[in-house]
DNA sequence: CGGTTGTTTGACGCAGTTCAAGCGGAGTGG
DNA sequence: CCACTCCGCTTGAACTGCGTCAAACAACCG
């Protein structure tokens, strides 16, 4: 994860395997209307897609970026690395996620963003997404939305790392990345790829890998979710949903009883 | 924290014993140039000052407003409450903070807003926010900006929940709350008033009310903060520091060694 | 000065971590 | 087609940071 291992194919052969620039737009709908012109205008803003390789960095923690990043296919996580190789992954990216518009507001990375499989991304200049978003104020006012719900996801998250069993915030984690890949049309049915490990996971639940392994095979047991070769299966949704927003994890927390 | 104790004072009388608007411009300044007409649009915004006493709602989850709230003074939270009365404490305010513009865009609240000691709040109404970000579309910029680095903020608590020790976390927490103080001009030298009880703290920090006790003897037996009756004094801002990045806790995460 | 809210201390328990080792599948080279 | 090697997954056993329980103390306030 620490190298960049970036490799800008020239894509002079025609789409052959590409994936659709189009799952962005999915994206952007699912968080508000757009315009026929709008359209155009943000897919205007998409560069030649780019290979990233499993492992490397698509953005660097610390850097100057120039250019957003729109993920087309692939997993990629916003994450921090810590002394002693420790990890916190924040995010969870697929198609459609706009991993940074952050570095166009806040010019500075203050985490990174890593390609957790083989990724295809297409960058936004930052000049462009300027012109384009004073033409159509609506187009911003979109990626507002989008960097907002992100927010709030962080919230939900640190509130799980906080409060919760680690239980619950497997179920959660699931639940959530269920409905954000079913959003852009990445599931079939109650079937998803996700093409994460499980040291992914943990590194996104903020647990051991053992302890994940140890969560992974009660989910299983209790005949909510399967998963085996990347493929993640919703098998009692209702009942999973439960589990998430239990809290077996005791604290005596300071919030006033009354 | 759970009843609604509004009082909409109606301040016929003078601004005696009221705290100034302009701290709100001290910090939309610490985050971008502001022209003087833009400042004054801003000030537009706000109305009325209303007191809200502490323990109460100043936002409810799961409401629909339709205004957004700037922070005069006082300490207010960003929280989100779970079954058997925990809570986990997702970020701290204070003089300044705009603690909703997220109601402006995502119109409905995913966590509540909850006044910690008693506060002056002054409402902002949607309809006027609109009208000014269309006129003074860098003051939607600005707000934009604000969001993002509380967002920034949200993924730091979440790495620092998720990897680091409790007395890491502390540490951390008392750095940033300093800071950010430091940016409004809420501090004195060293030290700043922290209205918040070790309780509060605990939520933030995700730990028990006893340990959370501990950590603060660590600290103050390190030499590094002192804190009482509400005043904190930082007294060894670089290890402090330091402090805050050590990573105690041990974990095997999955983070590559390579 | 009594009641209420906030802080501190001690003893004990457990959820989750660490250490260590074995297993299976997928590539890769001979 | 086998041998070798990663890499990811699983399991068991011991350990510990932090939580829980319980109780006393301190500070504030009308």
């Amino acid at each position: 994860m620490s190298v960049a291992a970036q490799t800008p194919i020239a894509f002079a052969k025609p789409q052959s395997g590409l994936p659709d620039l189009h799952i962005t737009i999915r994206k952007l709908e699912s968080l508000g209307d757009l315009s026929a012109e709008e359209r155009n205008a943000f897919l205007d803003l998409l560069e030649k897609p780019q290979r990233f390789a499993a492992g490397s960095d698509i953005v660097a923690d610390g850097s100057l970026p120039t250019e957003s990043t729109a993920l087309i296919s692939g997993f990629a996580c916003r994450y921090k690395l810590f002394s002693g190789g420790r990890r916190q992954i924040m995010s969870l990216q697929f198609g459609g996620d706009i991993t940074d518009i952050h570095s166009y507001v806040l010019k500075k990375m203050d985490h990174a963003v890593g390609a957790l499989t083989d990724c295809v991304i297409a960058r936004m200049p930052h000049d462009k997404v300027r012109k384009a978003t004073e033409r159509f104020p609506n187009l911003a006012y979109i990626m507002w939305r989008d960097t907002l719900v992100e927010s709030a996801i962080f919230r939900l998250w640190l509130a799980g790392v906080g409060r919760k069993s680690a239980l619950s915030r497997g179920a959660h984690f699931f639940c959530e990345q269920f409905m954000r890949m079913e959003a852009v049309g990445l599931t079939n049915g109650n079937s998803a790829t996700l093409g994460v490990t499980q040291t992914d996971i943990s590194d996104c639940l903020g647990l051991s890998l053992v302890h994940t392994n140890r969560v992974l095979q009660e989910l299983r047991g209790m005949r909510l979710i399967e998963l085996k070769s990347k493929t993640l299966t919703i098998t009692d949704w209702a009942e999973l949903n439960a589990s998430a927003s239990l809290i077996l994890r005791t604290s005596n927390s300071g919030a006033r009883k009354k």
